[in-house]
DNA sequence: GTAAGACTACTCGGATAACCTCTGTCCGAGTAAGTATGG
DNA sequence: CCATACTTACTCGGACAGAGGTTATCCGAGTAGTCTTAC
């Protein structure tokens, strides 16, 4: 079980985008994608994810791109990885034995810790305190 | 990201070996596959990691099978889960800018606190209180 | 000088290929209990 | 009787096949600035 790729880019991409010094201009594929060492049209397949969960803002055409929507700094760790990654429990108990797993009840409480750390923690609150690289 | 199926497997497993009513004998691969409806080649392949971490025992030949060892009530789930998930960390920041991507820190910090949450479980607390299906 | 059209630099999104891990099967080897056999 | 060999019911472990999801590429379509051209 690991975090995927997807979710390393989608998290990097949004430090990158709040740390740009010119919020208001969005950037391009290209360069987000020259900065993580990934190809520009995989950054993008990933980055629509985020425009559809309203997490990043597009815009199309010359010198278009992506930029943080007005309200980014409430965004939260656990939003741009569940866009990324489903909103699905990590844990089903594969095989029928009633509602009550016991088993299930356990993983579910735990990965809810998790998740509860992940719900406090925004990007906003790592641009205040370092920079990225 | 999900947790394997193996996973489910061994927890459920585990389960079963502490609740049998004759906690000495062990008991065969085909009698707990057959409760799991798992094939009993792979689940057999699942206990030897077990094994090997000697969260379980097995016993060869004839009337042999696996059985919970001496110590089983300290057994956590996070050991069992590391036992079949592996102790990587799960999120891997995959491009090397420094050592303290804050990125990869708020993601680990997570993952603690779910870990701290698994550790605390074991098997044991599960059949203190209720049964199985 | 200005309006219309072509051009260009982008994102968007579907189709598809490559790859890797998890899942599952097969089979041969080793092991220990029970059983038959021969003296 | 008793020891030896055989049979049987298991686990052990490597090799390998299949499935599904992630990762990545390609390409056509849409969009919005910019440049060109003609009047």
């Amino acid at each position: 079980m690991k975090f995927s790729r997807g979710t390393n880019y989608a998290l990097h991409t949004m430090l990158q985008l709040a740390q740009s010094s010119t919020p208001n201009k969005p950037i391009g594929v290209q360069q987000l994608a020259e900065q993580q060492d990934v190809s520009p049209t995989y950054l993008s397949k990933i980055l629509t994810k985020l425009v559809k969960e309203g997490m990043v803002s597009s815009v199309s055409g010359v010198k278009g791109g992506y930029s943080l929507p007005y309200n980014w700094e409430t965004i939260s760790f656990l939003e741009i990885i569940q866009a990324i990654e489903g909103k699905a429990s990590l844990f089903d108990c594969h095989f029928g034995h009633g509602p009550g797993c016991p088993i299930e009840q356990v993983m579910v409480e735990a990965e809810e810790k998790m998740e509860e750390q992940l719900r406090k923690m925004t990007i906003a609150d790592l641009v205040k305190n370092k920079t990225m690289n």
